[in-house]
DNA sequence: AAAGCTTTGTAACACTTGTTACTGCCCTTC
DNA sequence: GAAGGGCAGTAACAAGTGTTACAAAGCTTT
């Protein structure tokens, strides 16, 4: 787990730090698809992130959902930072994307290592500004994107997630992540293939050319 | 001022940090409708608001807007925050909603604060927490309401932040806001008047019952 | 290979939102 | 009070997205 640690947080963090994390932090794996947090939990610790990814979801009072972003290594989650602090219950859900393993560390922790480690400070105030950033980019493509170009960008990003061009998806899937129908992603994603931008299977959608 | 400060930030701020506040701050005074910050601006300092109230927009590209939400007293703007930390560009445009006072503080002073006192760092992430939850709230209306249901909102909360049941806007104004055309939120107004939810008239809108 | 399930393709239609065009009203200015 | 500019109302149409319904294809199980 040390080396691990120090291999995605060691440029971020001086040692005496990373030997408090890894004293008091404890190993977490979970496999692709498993639920970490789920909408109205209450969050008993802060995750920092190995590797694998994390796929952020809000849910309204429906049940329809939306895929915020994505969190990778040397990442944590900001929104769990809030619940942290604010004793709040999750405002959204976290999925693991792909085999994950991060670090919990305890809450109390953290209100110590923001006093004692000007590091810590500063990886938290970075991580709140990514996810705002995030969040700001979320926005501008519900707003301003039409729906051709968010299941593009979507395919874009989730390639780049998995490392592969392979995106291994149903059309359901996608209208689940994007809160729309299967019918307009199957329907866009036919367009999509007629010029040649992607290639579909059963399954899997191939990214040529986004 | 700093009778003002106290009483917008005293409950916050123990005695010390509001000496040092009311010493290297500058007041500004700012008129309702000019524009604060723009998009691409380098920020200087760090806005707290004594009173008033201030909109928060975004802009892609193409130069659509969106209204992303509103500050008011006793608030300071993450985003700002954020830019200050990261020495990057404003991400946001900022316009004064009502006549609008405010202390600004210079950046350098603030990672020192953040150092010495505990009351500054919760109120930093006090400030990224409601912002990060502003922002899911914007994104909660714009991905899961249909236009109806966002004018509605959109006169709620306008009529609450000006404290003023009558909001004055003209259409045009609305569409700018909620990046839409001007004849589809007077399509929507009218209907919204015929139910016996608001009341129209030039430059302004009564809200009756929303 | 037959049955049953999941996934995808497609058509037809409904609804919401955006666009264009024109009209009349109200306010300001001359 | 005449003229001009900004604002609001409305119709007709276009485009985008969502819904329903059904068929076909592919995989799994038996």
């Amino acid at each position: 787990m040390k080396t691990e640690l120090k291999e995605a947080y060691g440029f971020l963090f001086e040692n005496e730090l990373l030997e408090e994390i890894a004293e008091c932090g404890t190993v977490r794996k979970i496999d692709a698809g498993e639920r970490i947090i789920e909408f109205g939990d209450y969050v008993t610790g802060m995750p920092l992130l190995l590797n694998g990814a994390i796929k952020i979801m809000r849910e309204d009072g429906d049940g329809d959902e939306l895929l915020l972003y994505f969190i990778e290594r040397g990442d944590t989650c900001a929104m769990t930072l809030n619940c942290c602090m604010g004793q709040t219950k999750s405002e959204i859900r976290a999925v693991a994307e792909t085999d994950t393993t991060m670090i919990m560390v305890p809450i109390a922790k953290m209100e110590e290592w923001t006093a004692r480690f000007k590091s810590w400070r500063n990886f938290v105030f970075e991580s709140y500004h990514n996810r705002l950033s995030e969040m700001l980019d979320t926005i501008d493509t519900i707003a301003f994107l039409n729906m051709d170009q968010r299941i593009m960008k979507y395919l874009r990003d989730k390639a780049k997630i998995n490392r592969d061009e392979n995106v291994q998806s149903t059309h359901q899937q996608i209208a689940y992540d994007l809160h729309t129908s299967r019918v307009v992603v199957s329907r866009i994603l036919k367009k999509l293939e007629l010029d040649g931008k992607i290639k579909l299977h059963r399954n899997q959608i191939r990214v040529i050319d986004l």
